[in-house]
DNA sequence: TGAAATAAAAATGTATACACTATGCATGTA
DNA sequence: TACATGCATAGTGTATACATTTTTATTTCA
């Protein structure tokens, strides 16, 4: 019954999971039964029990003994911690591949900055531009040729996702976006690794503020931008799967 | 059969796997049988998996599909990044605790490392002392007031405890431990969260140094430090429990 | 003798069944 | 009406049974 080898039920329940609140699929504060999304997945609830399990762990749901797992919910509290210990993990990454990049990771990083600039003055596809800054931060991140600190950041980053979509609203950041990776591509370039470290911290600091900021004021539309279409099913409002 | 309430037995299970390893019961490279555990415990092997499941995302165990998880077993290479990624997490929580911590934490701080002096002036008990220093980094570490970067920092202290006992065999270390702590302090305590960064950075990478170091060194008796009586009744060398 | 192939054993992954806990509702009381 | 108590329902936690996969041991052949 599995489609890949090598792969086991619970980690293909555990992606889709990731995916539905990647998707907003499964927004912050939506319980989780197993015994629904085993029937969803077709499955016993032993993987679905073990999938929750991992995803507790990365931090990514929340679930009390005897109680039903929860889509972690993010206070603006806590979103500023994540994102000042993010963006000082950034910096640091930032720091560290200034120094340790070799000359062609450095031309490949500023081509992905390239393309995007060429997105951004061509009207394009903003989704493009999106997937473009993924890959940026990746590269950086990946520059500082240290795998703990690599899997620790991405740890982080991936307790953002569920927000994600409410930067994608606000298009005008996307120049300043530019400009703030244009400042660390510089740094990076011309090997000055204080000033990858700021730029990069900066940057990220400051996404999390706007962010922040962002759900504080549209507090009210909160649940409008995450409904959607539930592909899962969901009937009621905050018990879904 | 639940003693606390509240409590799972996946849980009692998890911290008892956690000991054993912190005591060195089950060395780095050890293999867990899911179903001899269940019995030790006295539970099924449900929750044991679970437990399992757990420490394998926190990086304590290590486990491929449909094969046994592993203690994790870092060599030199990983160890050496794990206290560079340490080292940086940690001197970012002490420039922060240099700003934060209130006067009276910086004074209970101020008291843990006089104590810690005491213990060393007076020759007495080296495990007195151990606890000591894990209580000085740990005040630090939440002195930052960020519990985003206190949970990403201990998740990666965590891994390294299976080498713990590596350090106590060296205790002429333990003064330049305790002057480095002083150097530590003097910086929290004077405002200087710049050199707070600084020292703290230094100590722990300088930490990391010396077990690599160590290590290497006496590459040969790796196995004669971590033979012990095995409570849970190890028979063979290399699979446990 | 050594190595590859094969069969037997053990261990993991999953499904199912049962026990216990928590939550909601109804009923009764102040 | 407001509040407490008990019951019914739903959901999680654990045990057990079975299916696959891995591992070990054995056998066979060069």
């Amino acid at each position: 019954m599995t489609s890949k080898p090598n792969t086991t039920q619970a980690a293909l329940v555990r992606r889709g999971i990731e995916q539905s609140i990647f998707n907003g699929d499964l927004a912050p504060g939506t319980a989780i039964e197993e015994g629904r999304l085993a029937s969803v997945y077709g499955v016993s609830r032993t993987p679905v029990r073990e999938a929750i399990a991992n995803l507790v762990q990365v931090g990514l749901l929340t679930k009390l003994a005897h109680r039903r797992a929860v889509v972690s919910q993010l206070d603006p509290g806590n979103l500023l911690e994540l994102f000042e210990a993010l963006a000082e993990m950034e910096g640091l990454a930032a720091k560290l591949a200034t120094i340790r990049m070799s000359p062609s990771e450095k031309t490949a990083l500023l081509d992905i900055h390239n393309q995007a600039a060429d997105i951004l003055n061509t009207d394009g596809d903003i989704n493009d531009y999106a997937v473009l800054g993924e890959r940026f931060h990746q590269s950086v991140l990946e520059g500082c040729r240290n795998r703990v600190l690599i899997e620790a950041t991405a740890a982080l980053s991936i307790r953002v996702y569920p927000y994600r979509r409410y930067q994608i609203a606000v298009p005008e950041r996307l120049q300043g976006n530019q400009r703030d990776h244009q400042v660390i591509v510089d740094a990076i370039t011309s090997g000055d690794s204080g000033a990858a470290y700021d730029a990069m911290r900066g940057h990220t600091a400051e996404q999390g503020d706007a962010l922040v900021r962002f759900i504080l004021l549209n507090k009210a539309s909160y649940k409008e931008l995450h409904r959607s279409p539930g592909v899962i099913g969901a009937a009621e409002p905050r018990i879904a799967v």
